[in-house]
DNA sequence: GACTAGGAGCCAA
DNA sequence: TTGGCTCCTAGTC
């Protein structure tokens, strides 16, 4: 990583009001980005406003970020680090005896990592089971005796090892995960090489939306997958001076992922839990059509991604809040090919959800407020 | 002005 | 037939 993205890491740590995090941030995270001519194309991926983690802490224990590699097939991405390297990730003290790692690990995992897979993929490849500590203690190199900045024994080295593959194999399950909702939401499959025009321009005007950046749509019409996943970083570039590495560096994320399913249908580096991450008979990749309930909940069960323009206000119940009404219809209407969205239209769908008992509005109404009839 | 509620017509699957 | 889009009026906050 970038060392001077590094130093921003150290010093700024801003979370997100839909997770766990406290908001401290040290400076302001969106100036320092204004200017990412300094970024390398992963840096830019990784701290991406619409990734939830501008000037985030991207800090994992014991785990310096040194080098983004440009593909999975790459070197390894990480270093392991006994001393307090710089952009070392410390889990928030107060959490660890509160939490549970799925609760600590996996927003903070979520958060920051999301968008570039490639990151965490190790040069052996194997990719370990799911990790289930039962409390932090249980993954030494979590524990705080081992954030100690001695040189380790060949044991602790061990240990770590072992347990920074499990914390990579979770980083790699939300990527993934984050990926199939994308296409869930999107109605694409996961692979860029089978994109039709149409296609590509769904997941160009998503990565517009979830980067913020400006419309690039047009130099990419007419496009299919085969044409896009076939041009170089530099072609991007030419297409988009400001974002076109952003782009590429978006894409060459889905195309690892893919290749990484490929891998799993083939009995390779066996993801547990890769049948529910791409099931086969998935109604995201088989075009079946998708309700404007289905969009919602897949939008409150990615707070990370979306929460800032919907969340839960009591996942229980169902009870829900539209808190960026634009932004969630833009959404729908990118995934419904209707450019003309808007929430009056979105919200007369909703309302038609009352007569069928899907969605109603809660006991105590309120604007922007839904419940699902049938709690999630 | 933004949101809520519901009627009505239309279209595509 | 169903689900959703679109346009509309009217009322509320």
């Amino acid at each position: 990583m970038h060392p001077v993205l590094c130093h921003h890491f150290e010093t700024a740590a801003v979370s997100r009001e839909s997770d766990c995090y406290t908001q401290s941030a040290a400076e302001e995270p969106e100036s320092y980005f204004t200017d990412t001519s300094h970024l390398t194309r992963a840096d830019k991926a990784m701290v991406s406003p619409g990734c939830g983690c501008v000037g985030s802490t991207v800090d994992l224990p014991l785990i310096t970020f040194t080098e983004f590699p440009h593909s999975v097939s790459g070197s390894r991405a990480w270093e392991e680090d006994t001393k307090p390297p710089r952009g070392l990730i410390s889990l928030p003290k107060h959490t660890v005896a509160e939490r549970s790692s799925q609760g600590v690990f996996r927003p903070c995992l979520d958060m920051l990592l999301s968008e570039d897979s490639s990151c965490f993929l190790k040069k052996t490849e194997t990719v370990a089971p799911l990790p289930t500590f039962k409390t932090l203690e249980h993954c030494p190199s979590i524990n705080s005796h081992s954030l100690g900045f001695g040189a380790p024994s060949g044991l602790e080295e061990q240990v770590e090892e072992h347990c920074l593959e499990q914390v990579q194999s979770m980083v790699l399950g939300e990527v993934l995960k984050d990926i199939e909702t994308a296409c869930k939401l999107l109605n694409i499959t996961p692979d860029p090489m089978e994109w039709n025009c149409g296609n590509v321009q769904k997941w160009l005007l998503w990565t517009e939306h979830l980067y913020r950046l400006p419309q690039v749509g047009k130099v990419f019409q007419e496009l299919n997958g085969k044409d896009l996943c076939s041009m170089t970083e530099d072609d991007f570039r030419q297409r988009s001076v400001q974002c076109g590495d952003l782009m590429y560096a978006h894409l060459d994320i889905w195309k690892s992922a893919s290749g990484m399913k490929e891998r799993c249908k083939l009995g390779d580096n066996r993801i547990e839990g890769t049948e529910e991450l791409w099931p086969e008979a998935d109604s995201s990749c088989t075009g079946q059509p998708i309700h404007l309930w289905q969009f919602l909940r897949e939008l409150l069960l990615k707070p990370h991604n979306y929460g800032r323009c919907i969340r839960w206000l009591n996942k229980d119940k169902g009870i829900f809040k539209i808190e960026d009404s634009t932004h969630v219809a833009r959404l729908w209407g990118i995934r419904k090919n209707r450019p003309a969205m808007n929430y009056d239209k979105l919200s007369r769908s909703i309302r038609q959800y009352y007569k069928k008992g899907i969605i109603r509005k809660p006991d105590v109404s309120q604007r922007l407020v839904y419940q699902f009839v049938q709690p999630v």
